[in-house]
Order: structure tokens, then sequence, then C-alpha cells
DNA sequence: GCGGCACAAATCGTATACAATCACGGCTAC
DNA sequence: GTAGCCGTGATTGTATACGATTTGTGCCGC
């Protein structure tokens, strides 16, 4: 998730991403208790790597830790759904405008494979997947656009993004938005940038739009489900 | 530092702030190493409260980590100050004209105040605290735009730009500062939006002027000072 | 005299043990 | 029958101990 070299805590890392993914698959739904023993026994590994993952996961709003409590899987409030999304239409299309005077043919081959494994995924069923790579692709503009400062903030950006979908995605239907970033790839090797900007910041709209930002998220009912579903 | 609610951890969230508050105010110089065992005697902490404090600041940019070699004040390369301006650029002016839209003459006097606080630091010859300060006015406004995700990432460019301030600065003149942030002071206070985010952008970008963002900042020297001063 | 190797000291990485706190159950009293 | 209390179990917070890795030093050979 960290685009920088963090090379630190080996293993603490492996087990933060591995409940990254699980909750950008998820696979980890908002509100889920993680517990310390039960995650370490999972990992293979003792309650103090655990604790690091958790408390770096914390770091980047993905889980929240209650103190004598524990750790949660993090339910944003809709007010930092909100938020999190104004961020990246802040963010966003001036990096992908970025990204379309950069890209060299090789980004461009990686996004459309990048595209092509989307596909794939919905094609399977596997959602969850598929959802990690629609935001993967956008962690992947960001790289190119060769801003790791920014990059490290849209890579938490679109985390909290997956767990503000789990929460507020208005119907089940899958993500239809496959072909938003087809024609931001074609904008791209084009080396559109004005295009590239125009089409994220609407992308980012559309986005926004399939959910549903107006009401709490039935807390109770998806934490019961959640807890219930280990 | 961090804006949100973070309950946890009590005591390495104080040992972190401890050491983010020397780092702000340059008695803590890039590349200094961090003892763990020393931190923690300074702090009386064990090890463990010590090791989670500088995840959290490794995490934040402050200091960086090396795999069993320990914990260091971070030493922003050139092309990092670059970028973190780069996202400050991004992110100020327009949390700016938010926060000339909302601020309260609550938040005015505040600012006011906090302005005053800087004067009489400069004045009393405190330049570490009087630059802390001046970062602090930068996050206020953040926070008064009352966009506390966005005001998380600027809190965290304005904490690194303190480290690529005493990294690259020009000359040793005191933060010249102060008539910037005056301004947009007035601006926010008449509710000038439009003013107060070209007075940000010309503000940053007077900050990086006084910056030497051209050569790679002499590494070895300013090391062996720093572990020399200790 | 200089370069390279080996050993020793220091420091970090991880696991484990113990203490503190909280959640849940049953119990009693009203 | 219900509300409140207390004890027990489970879980987190912290410290410490031990193993792994690195760095510095001294010796040996060249």
């Amino acid at each position: 998730m960290n685009a920088m070299g963090k090379t630190t805590n080996q293993r603490g890392r492996a087990v933060a991403e591995g409940l990254a993914t699980a909750i950008h698959e998820h696979r980890l739904s908002p509100g889920m208790k993680l517990n310390e023993d039960e995650v370490g026994e999972i990992f293979g590994v003792s309650r103090t790597i655990v604790r690091s993952a958790l408390q770096s996961l914390s770091h980047e709003h993905l889980v929240v830790i209650e103190p004598n409590r524990g750790a949660f899987v993090a339910r944003p409030s809709l007010r930092e759904a909100r938020e999190v999304f104004e961020a990246r239409a802040l963010l966003e299309p001036r990096t992908a405008h970025s990204a379309a005077t950069r890209a060299t043919p090789e980004d461009i081959a990686l996004l459309k494979r990048h595209i092509d494994e989307e596909h794939a995924a919905i094609d399977a069923g596997e959602t969850g997947r598929a959802l990690r790579l629609s935001g993967d692709f956008h962690i992947e503009i960001a790289r190119i656009a060769d801003q790791a400062t920014i990059a490290a903030f849209i890579g938490q950006l679109v985390a909290r993004s997956s767990l503000i979908i789990a929460l507020y995605w208005r119907r089940r239907k899958a993500t239809c938005e496959s072909h938003a970033h087809h024609a931001l790839l074609e904008a791209l090797e084009a080396h559109d940038a004005e295009r590239a900007e125009e089409l994220m910041t609407s992308h980012l709209v559309d986005l926004v739009s399939l959910l549903d930002l107006t009401e709490p998220a039935d807390a109770p009912s998806s934490l019961r489900e959640a807890l219930g579903a280990r």
C-alpha cells in the first residue's frame, strides 16, 4: 500500500498487507473485530508483529484501535466518506494530468493488463478482487505521475474508499466503471492531459453518485453480520 | 500532529509527539540516530513504547527506520523536498479558499493570537519555536476549512517541510514570512476566498524560493554535525 | 604499512510472560 | 421480575528476555 521504500518490519508489513488486501476485497467487513491472538495464529507470528501491523493500519485509517478493547476494521462515518472523496477530487484529476504527460508505452501496457485482469475478475464473479484491482488502477496512475508523495496519499484514500464502498454502496451491481477506466487509458495513451484530468474528475463524480451518502449506514446490522460471519 | 481522534497508545503517542515537536523545533536534526534504549530512558518508557512511537513517526516520514540499523531522523531527498512542496501547492490554496468561506470570528481570533505568539518567539530569538508556530499556522487554516482528512495530509506535509527547511534553507535569516501570514489572516477575516487562495499560492512559492532545491544538501557534513552535537 | 578476516560489543527483531483492564455471567436484593 | 453488583474469563498493555544482525576493533598475513 505504501508507495515508499519502507523496508522496515518485514513480517509486520506482510501481515498489514494481508489484512489490507482482505479489506480491499471486502472479505473483512467494516466493524469486524481483529483479535490479536487470532490474527497472529493465522499469519503464524507473535502478537508483537500483529500489534505493529494493526497500528500501521490504524495510521492509514483502515483500522480503529479502541484502548483496552482491541482493533476493529474501520467504519468510516458519513462525513469521513464525503471528505475522502473530496480529497480524491482535489488530488486525482491533477495527478491524471501529470500522468498523461509522462506515461510511457510500458506504463500504458501495464495499465492495459490491469484493465484486462479487472474484466477477467468481474467475469469470473470475483467481485472482491475486481474491486481491489479497480482501486489499484487509480494507484497505478498516481505512480505514473511520478509523485511518490501524492501517490501515497491517493493510495490511502483509495484504500479508505474501499471501506466506504462496503458501507454506502447503493445496490449490489458489479463495478460498472470499467468503461471509465478504459476511457482514461486512451487519454493517457494519447498524452491528452486535459482530457485525462476531466475524465478523472467525472469518473470520481460518477463513483460518488453510486454511493448513498445521505443516511448514516445502518451501523449495528452490518456489524453483527460481520461478527457472525467469522 | 494527527488531527483524528487517535485515542490509542497513550504513552507511545506522547513519545511520538515529544520527538515530533523536537524535530519541528530543529532540536533534532536530520540524520540523527534515535537509539531505542536512549529514547526510552529519556521518556521513562520501555523499548516497546519507543518502538511504537518510532514506527508511527516513520509512517509520517519524519524518521526512517533502517532494518537492523535503527531509526534516524529523516533526511528528505531533494526530490522528496520538491514533491512535498508540490503537494502543498496542490492542497493548501484550495484549503485556504474553503477556510475563508467558513472562518468564524473565533477562528480569526485564534489565528491572531497565533501570529502574535509567532512574533513573540521571533523577537525572543526562539527560532525553533517560531518555526513550529509558523507551521502550526498552516495546520490551523486546514482545521478551519473543516476537512479533517485533507488537514491530516497538510499536517504531515508541514511536518516534513520542517525537515526540508532544516536541510535546504538558504541563509540563516529568521522566518520573514510573518507578513504573508498576516495578509492571509486579513483575507480570511474578509471572507475573500479568492484572495486567500492566491495569497496561499504565492506564500508557498515564496517559501520554496527561500530554499535551495538545486543541490543535494551536503549529506555528510550535516550528518556529522548532527551526530557530534549530541 | 595496509588490507582482510575474526571476534566482541552494541543494537535491533521477536517472542513470551506478567499486569491491567474490560466484557460477560450469575447472583443477590429489592 | 428486574436492576444492580461482583467475580471470572478473556483480551489488551507493557516490560523483559533472548536470538539475530550489524558495526567496530584488533590481529594476522602479506
